[in-house]
DNA sequence: TCGTGTTTTCAGTAATTCTTGAAAATTCGA
DNA sequence: TCGAATTTTCAAGAATTACTGAAAACACGA
């Protein structure tokens, strides 16, 4: 690494480190890490001779972050590089690193259990591992269309919603309550809305 | 793999494949698989035999599986082998795995995260990096108090929770309204229950 | 304590993944 | 269309991670 402040360097560093724990490589980490605290987009020889990466590496690396769109193009007037930013609001980066892997770690399995479902069990065996498969699949179901759904609110409401923490019990028994006591005040409440 | 029916040899072969995209590896991720899916609790040979890996590897990816908590040992009397098996509710395998998963991808990137607020920027760039972190500590740190609060609901009121998808946002104006419209009423909606 | 059945460790090998420099491809202005 | 600037691809080597068999360690009944 040339010329990174000490604070910078830490920060990439721990991203490098931390890589292989995130399902990426320790070069895609850094660079990643070195994007985000950049306030200016920068492009691909930047990158390479401050992380004292291969050029070629740096190409592949970037191509990765695009992919889970962690990182955008932005061209520069007058430049025929090309320039790197990371998006500014960090929830929209949480939201399309949520989405990213919920496509590449989560709908292939439910695919596969849904081809499981159908087949039928020969053996009792069989009747057991396909009930647990079930149960594996309502699971992974029901939290990621809740996924779908929650990201589709707004960060304010997400942050509020976040905020509330555990007290949300108390919030979903008391709608249970009016519920039950005037049906149609509450109607409202199992409509969807951003 | 021996005598695995086609229905637990195909969800077998997935959770291989899927495996290092999950962060665990073939063997680890098969391993679980077999359990998962097994009625009665497996030992260390019959596993290595169903699945063709050495014994020694099994032993490994017991370990593993056994640090993350999805699976658990349990000795069957007149047996001195020791036998594993899967935790029954799966809401209790998300949970494992989830706080297995904070506490080695998340906390320690809290922790650098933490030490980097600490340090005085020298330079502008300095400043903007530092206050880049401090986004991303903030919404890290939001997020994963938020699991822990979520973490300790019932799976009944986790799935209720689910189940509302995003209308959860029109409970939340209507909490609000009513906050405002009568304080003391709705104060016990801030408090925290199990 | 010994001996047998069992699990764990470990060093070596195999397999996979990462990184590189060089060459090829692409882009775009002249 | 040409040519310079830039990005991408690719094959080979480097580094890392996974897997194995053999040996060591362990547990426990006799």
């Amino acid at each position: 690494m040339k010329t990174l402040s000490p604070l910078t360097a830490q920060f990439v560093a721990h991203f490098g480190e931390m890589g292989s724990r995130w399902g990426i490589n320790r070069t895609v980490g850094q660079i990643y890490a070195l994007i985000f605290v950049s306030e200016k987009p920068l492009n691909a020889d930047e990158i390479a001779d401050a992380l004292e990466f291969s050029r070629s590496n740096v190409s592949i690396g970037l191509k990765e972050l695009q992919s889970w769109r962690l990182v955008r193009l932005k061209h520069q007037s007058g430049d025929r590089r090309e320039y790197f930013e990371a998006p500014q609001d960090v929830w929209e980066i949480f939201k399309s690193l949520a989405e990213e892997r919920r496509r590449r770690e989560i709908d292939p399995t439910l695919s596969m259990l849904r081809a499981a479902m159908l087949e039928a069990p020969s053996t009792a065996a069989d009747t057991y591992a396909q009930n647990r498969m079930k149960q594996m699949h309502e699971l992974i179901e029901l939290s990621s269309t809740w996924f779908d759904d929650v990201q589709r609110l707004s960060p304010e409401t997400l942050a509020r919603l976040m905020r509330m923490g555990s007290s949300v019990k108390t919030v979903l028994d008391m709608t249970d309550k009016l519920k039950v006591v005037g049906r149609k005040k509450t109607a409202s409440a199992t409509g969807v809305s951003q």
